[in-house]
DNA sequence: GGGTGTGAAGCCGTTCACAGCA
DNA sequence: TGCTGTGAACGGCTTCACACCC
């Protein structure tokens, strides 16, 4: 249908990113941009700004410095959808209210419908203002709030299992910050969080920058 | 010194991984694993797994598969140190206690030491074991307890403020969870991750999936 | 001059294809 | 035959260098 191909991951990261300080601009009463300014406040080069922009920009006015208002427009066809997507959260834990507490009230198209523990105690009661039903309940609320992305965030040894829920409720795309890595099938999009490997990686690095001078 | 030259990133990331299936391996009285079992664990190719652990081995007796318990070794050599690292979690929110709790009893080389918060009620507490001190004491508790690596967990607004106050105090890596982007000196190894820009991207490919079917 | 858009080059990481050993 | 180690090809992403416009 659409001619746009799927733009490379990094650039939708990276679109997300300038779409949050864009906003803030625009707040700001601030409505044109430099390319270069975007690149400033992210720590990126402007031509890494300009290329990202390129790949979403049909229109080609060459002016100075793009409309902030524009711009946002312009991000959000690309990233959003239409009617928005909804997601749920598998595991009310430390991490799992940590993101329930940071998109609450976000203004984006993503809305975080559900979340869900095998905790009673945490059963039915509100987190951040979304409401947590037990795991057991998972494809039928999956279903009923028509939700198309899961954040795992439960314990190692139950992440296969939810994972596995998850695909056969129909779910589109998982955001995985178990440690335990999970496989999905191919018409899933799957992206993988390992907080352990992040810090290695920080401590090795730092490790070696302090061995080399 | 070391001729070793800085390893790639994402062998890095692959490799404290790996080490921790292998340690569940060993645990299990599995000796000798080849390199598709390691794949397979991971869903990754053999050869990748090859080609990572090529990079740290020096030594090159080719039997069939590799000794678990040497590997495991090889990598500590590799991405520990020999005294191990000292780490302090900046903001003892959702998000900081759940990296506190994720951490706690861990047999790394790696270490919480302490955590920061400015909420008084949090100070002189204890969370997964590690006391939180008042932000204000920073510099005095990263020097006295050998600090060398900061995971920020604070508010936006605060972020750019405790990096500067984590650089100043001589720490020599920064994991950034903020969604406040922050610069740090070409000495200082820095490492960002912005859960909100990773969700919108899995939406943006959950989504694309959805719509090329 | 100070901006933007973009072909071409470069870099990094992964995969292919195959040699060599038990 | 079945594994490991590795040169070479490949592909994705970033940077260079430069044309073009106001």
């Amino acid at each position: 249908m659409t001619t746009k191909k799927s733009l490379p991951e990094k650039t939708v990261e990276r679109l997300s990113i300038y779409r949050r300080s864009l906003m803030e601009c625009l707040s700001k009463g601030k409505n044109y941009i430099y390319s270069h300014e975007i690149a400033k406040l992210h720590h990126i080069t402007s031509v890494q700004v300009r290329r990202d922009i390129m790949l979403i920009a049909y229109t080609r006015k060459i002016t100075k410095g793009y409309n902030v208002k524009e711009l946002i427009d312009l991000i959000g066809n690309i990233i959003d959808t239409e009617s928005g997507q909804n997601i749920a959260v598998l595991g009310v834990g430390n991490l799992g209210r940590a993101l329930l507490g940071y998109f609450k009230g976000r203004r984006t198209k993503l809305t975080i419908m559900a979340c869900f523990d095998v905790n009673p105690n945490k059963v039915k009661r509100h987190f951040s203002g979304v409401e947590c039903y037990h795991m057991d309940n998972l494809d039928e609320i999956i279903k009923k709030k028509k939700i198309s992305i899961g954040i795992i965030t439960v314990p190692p040894e139950k992440t296969v299992e939810v994972a596995k829920n998850l695909v056969e409720s129909g779910i589109k795309g998982v955001l995985n910050y178990s440690s335990t890595k999970i496989s999905v099938p191919d018409n899933v999009f799957l992206e993988e969080f390992d907080m352990t490997s992040s810090l290695e990686k920080v401590a090795y690095f730092a490790k070696n920058i302090e061995e080399s001078t």
